[in-house]
DNA sequence: CGATAACCGAGACGGTACGTCGAGTCTTGGC
DNA sequence: GCCAAGACTCGACGTACCGTCTCGGTTATCG
């Protein structure tokens, strides 16, 4: 990810017009296609040019630049569709709920189209404060508050502590497995335990059994 | 950043030869000057040009490709190199060294030259092998292994349950202040009693204190 | 001159696409413009770069490129394009118009828009064939071609002796204007009675008049 | 060949030092030799590097600017070292004498060190006048002065006009070599009846036998 | 139904940066 | 003061993309 970093640009989805023919819907979902066909044969995010991507998927670049505002717009764009649909989670405990989610972060990050991850954009967040809005609005802000509120109904439960901070909770939560997306894409994420690790660990706290017992 | 893509590049510090005139310590030590003055004066990471390094340097580019075979490795080693060295953690509590841990994470991410962020280097972590082999060698195992020593001596003094996965904790740990780094940029970070809160969550644990007790 | 010599390269005047954007006759001229005003403004064939034409051309490298294969074919093409236009032939002996286009060579070894001389390609005529083949053709075949029709009518009007290689003959007239161009650049070419003196030498011998006379 | 053009350099044979240690002579045979291995091994003398003659030659850069200013001074004093020995003159008519000359002409031009060419130079010739100043000095004039006292003896005998430029018609003579040597890099070159032909061409002169004949 | 506005693929445009190479100079240790 | 080796600055090479701008041609909708 580069462009020449002066960080401007207003990232928006596309925009449509009103009169003359309209866009051709075929069009834009080859781009995207196209995007993923070059990840899937072995392209990185970064490294993805978009005259590569007009050329693979067969489109003039104007037709590109005439939906996004620049690449970094699209590859997001692109990042923000592909992300998988989180499930409803309807009954069960707090606690089985919180490994069902860990279990769908854990399956994200595995399947092979998270590989447009947002590893790519993490630094472009700190540059391109519409980049990050944009993914903050569309990915991060839903998941927190669906975590938000399944915590809240734990602590009404009493399955979970009353003075914590839920966000902050959210965040301890989806550490490792962000930690082994980040910093370590080589760790192994297959075990299926972990995500029951993860949240008992939390859940139980790491000090030994307190007092009376 | 982006390079070619093509993930090959052989990452490693400035090896020296033998013969003939030496390298100049001084044009080095100007190299990564240059980068963290540019850092300063507002270019991002991504946003950095050899060019410019050189010129900023008053160098010539061949002197720093005769040093690091790339803008990425070269980037990667400032990064390195500015990473903030961790204090000496000697006596008190594993929970009071803990807390002491997380505020030393706290303050590398708030740091003026934490700027030169991971995050930059996420993306190229999963598609350049060897960028990611230096950071871990030299940065994140040497950290881990110092936090897997720590909660080592907290379970032989019993402060720390024994049948815990200490990498796990470690990332856990870790997870608030990475996503903070990663995810939310622009996230509060200034609250001197945000790693007490995360060291205390993670040792009670979240659920009520339990029955019996 | 120099490229990086292998000697490959296809030289070959700007071939036009059909589809897509039209190039830009303008950008066409602008360049070769340059190469001339750079020339007049004292940098000579050899030291020219072409970012520095691109520069001069208000023009992007790649606008170069994208017509010439490299440095050296641009270059002469220039030198094709800038050759003086012939004049016809058309009245009077042969010997006066040898005379003629002897004159005519000495202006174009003077001509200020001579300096892009073939002097600079000699070289390269011998290591990049196409370089040659293409002078050859545009410039130095027709040339030829002229002087033969020429020396043939010569030799039908009985000026001429029958018995002759007429390119041969061209050449030895060349002769002196080569050498002067090639060995002694800095010879004197402003006598206008040198042409009519060379002539006349080649067509009376330098034997004394024989015989009976 | 090109250096960065600014015609300055005193071009000069390796001007020597007073003390300490002297010269290696054997370092210097060891350049120039290294030169026309390149020659041969293919490299064309425009396509020459100062680098790649110092590795050839297993000897440092400086070893080679420390006995020429520049590469261009070195390339001239190598194709003046291998310029061929011109015979001495002795018998025979004028006629046959300069059919001889004319032979060496043709056998220099035809020779396999006569790859490195004045063609290489003729560019130079006109931006850096010490360059031909140098070729001039040691080869043209040399080579001109003794034409010319050869045509003084042809008039003295007779056989040549006395109203003729004795320098003007050694141009004249040079021309079909010197057209073939920097114009025809591919002529033929091969025909031994070629001298003969020229000398006698111009002798005669091309206009049929005059009158009263 | 014909005009017209916006679309489309293709590819050229001015730029910026890449990583490489070479020129001519400088700096080691060693003879 | 020489030597080989190889550093140094500088500047150009030819390539790759960026985001924009034409081309000629197509397709909906409006008048």
């Amino acid at each position: 990810m580069n462009s020449t970093d002066p960080a401007q640009a207003t990232i928006q989805a596309p925009c449509a017009p009103r009169r003359g023919r309209p866009r051709s819907e075929a069009a834009e979902q080859a781009i995207v296609e196209a995007v993923l066909r070059l990840l899937d044969s072995g392209t990185s995010l970064g490294g993805m040019s978009v005259e590569g991507i007009a050329a693979e998927a067969g489109v003039g670049k104007a037709t590109i630049y005439r939906r996004w505002p620049n690449k970094d717009a699209l590859l997001l764009d692109v990042l923000v569709r592909t992300e998988l649909a989180e499930p409803e989670y309807v009954g069960g405990s707090v606690r089985d709920t919180l490994v069902e989610i860990m279990e769908f972060f854990r399956e994200s990050a595995l399947a092979r189209r998270e590989r447009p991850s947002v590893a790519a954009f993490a630094d472009q967040f700190r540059a391109v404060p519409e980049l990050h809005k944009r993914y903050h609005e569309q990915v991060l802000e839903p998941r927190r508050a669906r975590l938000r509120g399944l915590l809240a109904i734990g602590v009404a439960g009493g399955e979970v502590r009353a003075d914590i901070d839920l966000d902050l909770l959210g965040e301890i939560l989806v550490g490792p497995m962000l930690s082994r997306t980040m910093l370590h894409p080589h760790a192994d994420l297959d075990d299926p335990k972990l995500s029951a690790t993860i949240v008992d660990t939390l859940l139980q706290g790491i000090a030994p059994v307190r007092s009376g017992t």
